[in-house]
RNA sequence: CGGGCUGUAGCGCAGCUUGGUUAGCGCGCCUGCUUUGGGAGCAGGAGGUCGCGGGUUCGAAUCCCGCCAGCCCGACCA
């Protein structure tokens, strides 16, 4: 008898699979409050290590860090119709504290356009101010019905860009740069994740906005993952918080805006992109942990020889550590490994070292090579990769395998039900978007026919990408 | 908010129909020995207000009533 599956295979239940990889390669927790999730030490390393990566490319295109409070007047959010339209259903409000109740009821941030507006009012005085370039790494409170860990949790952490420009056309093209040099690259060069970047339909803008552009990356079972979000919010915040500057011809106007943001949600996402029936599957160059150096039995000088790897493969720059715990069996070790999703594990035992060399394998393909010793570093080095590039091409081999080109809805129902379907915008419209979204179907983005961003919706000749959705 | 289901050890479950010893099983956990090249084996052990409250009964995890919580499906979202 085969020994039971460590997880539920994908291709039996693919949410039960999502769960106990969640659960057993020890990423987070649900938290007390229902809705809410803990993140634990391994699934932290991974969204610090997102965030390094963000945090550089946005540093990158000129933004700079700031904080701005957890708290907000409701206020506030009322200025704009279509902002507390869009957030009311899913606030979490502040009623008392202090031990009283409060004159003016505070809410817990969904979002900051508002409380940063109000600062930009303040702080911009002339077009010499501008562009007003600027970010926040946060948690923030959108009050959830259905959570899933990472996917949809009623407190999550993101970074939120909020910046403030002279004309439109220079925050569409910032909008614009932040979604390209910066999510696009992210996604694509870190995440190995292919992704469409498209235009949202005026049904799924973002409140407040004139135009949302997104990150879509499809996940294994076919479904779509809105990965990123870049929002132009024209002159409405500008106009909601009175935020105006000298030109240079000494004429007062107001701003145009724009905000961006990425979750840990993108967490979710890696997991359902890339993950297999043994569990997590991490690009190396995202991964806190590149190769683990892992002592098969600890006997004739293993444990030197492993110790001394980690330190050369170290000095070559990969995230290494060692796996010593000799005391576990080896099995349930190299398990676990496969589990957290390590690119490369590199395996000594007294039978490796008394051939002079060590066994690499790749947790993406599975493959297992001798290697000499010394030439270990070079092989994991290449390894990397080979995986980091690898993954990229499995997962868009899939993606375009699961998208299908169509010309009618009735092909779109029937292409949706296992991964996107391209149909032109104009076979779908108002009307065919509400017909799709009883089944469950959503327009995902709109896109050029050679797969650039449109500058507008009503463009000829738009394709709309359909699919069902986290 | 409407419909369906479930609450028993950290997790997953059996037991309930037909009330009756000390409430079991798997995984996990602890101790010891033997193991360690793919989730170890054996032996011993710890761990439970059976969701909560009431009722029926000599006796309730089991039957009855009420409540609470959670899960799944229909309107929104990073």
């Amino acid at each position: 008898m085969p020994k039971a599956p460590v997880l539920t295979p994908q291709a039996d239940d693919f949410p039960r699979w999502y769960q106990d990889v969640v659960a057993k390669a020890e990423l987070a927790d649900n938290g007390p409050v229902r809705g809410t999730m803990v993140i634990r030490p391994y699934g932290y390393a991974i969204w610090e290590r997102m965030q390094a990566e963000v945090d550089a490319r946005i540093k990158a295109a000129g933004a700079q860090n700031a904080y701005f409070p957890l708290f907000i007047p409701e206020s506030y959010l009322t200025r704009e119709a279509e902002h507390v339209e869009g957030f009311s259903p899913e606030l979490a409000v502040v009623t008392h504290a202090g031990g009283k109740q409060l004159d003016e009821p505070v809410v817990v941030r969904p979002t900051s356009e508002t409380v940063i507006g109000e600062y930009m009012a303040k702080w911009i005085q002339s077009y010499r101010d501008l562009p007003l370039l600027l970010n926040q790494w946060a948690n923030v409170v959108r009050w959830e019905l259905r959570p899933r860990l990472f996917l949809r949790s009623s407190e999550f952490l993101w970074q939120e860009g909020h910046t403030a420009h002279v004309d439109h056309d220079d925050a569409a093209a910032y909008a614009e740069r932040i979604h390209l040099d910066v999510y696009r690259s992210f996604m694509v060069d870190v995440l190995a994740m292919p992704i469409w970047v498209g235009r949202k339909t005026a049904k799924e803008r973002f409140p407040g906005a004139v135009n949302t552009i997104t990150c879509e990356a499809m996940m294994r079972d076919g479904k779509a993952l809105q990965m990123g979000t870049s929002h132009e919010l024209g002159q409405n915040f500008a106009r909601a918080f009175d935020i105006t500057f000298l030109d240079d011809h000494g004429v007062q106007q107001h701003v145009w805006t724009t905000s961006w943001g990425v979750s840990t949600r993108m967490v979710g996402g890696l997991i359902m992109a890339h993950g297999d029936d043994a569990g997590l599957r991490l690009p190396p160059v995202l991964a806190p942990v590149q190769a683990v150096v892992l002592v098969i039995r600890d006997e004739a000088g293993v444990t030197d020889a492993a110790d001394k790897l980690v330190a050369e493969l170290r000095g070559a720059g990969v995230r290494a550590d060692l796996d010593g715990r000799a005391d576990i069996s080896f099995g349930r070790r190299a398990t676990d490994w496969e589990l957290k999703g390590v690119p490369v594990r590199v395996e000594v035992g007294p039978r490796d070292l008394a051939n002079g060399e060590v066994t690499l394998v790749r947790r993406d393909t599975g493959t297992k090579v001798q290697v000499p010793l010394t030439g270990t570093a070079a092989a994991v080095g290449a390894a990397l990769e080979a995986a980091q590039a690898d993954l990229y091409a499995g997962a868009l081999a899939r993606r375009d395998a699961a998208t299908a080109e169509v010309a009618t809805l009735a092909e779109a129902h029937e292409a949706a039900l296992t991964g996107f379907a391209k149909l032109p915008w104009a076979a779908v419209g108002e009307s065919g978007e509400a017909e799709l979204a009883k089944s469950g179907i959503t327009v995902r983005c709109l896109q050029r026919a050679d797969g650039t961003l449109p500058r507008a919706d009503d463009e000829a000749d738009l394709v709309a990408l359909v699919a069902r959705s986290y």
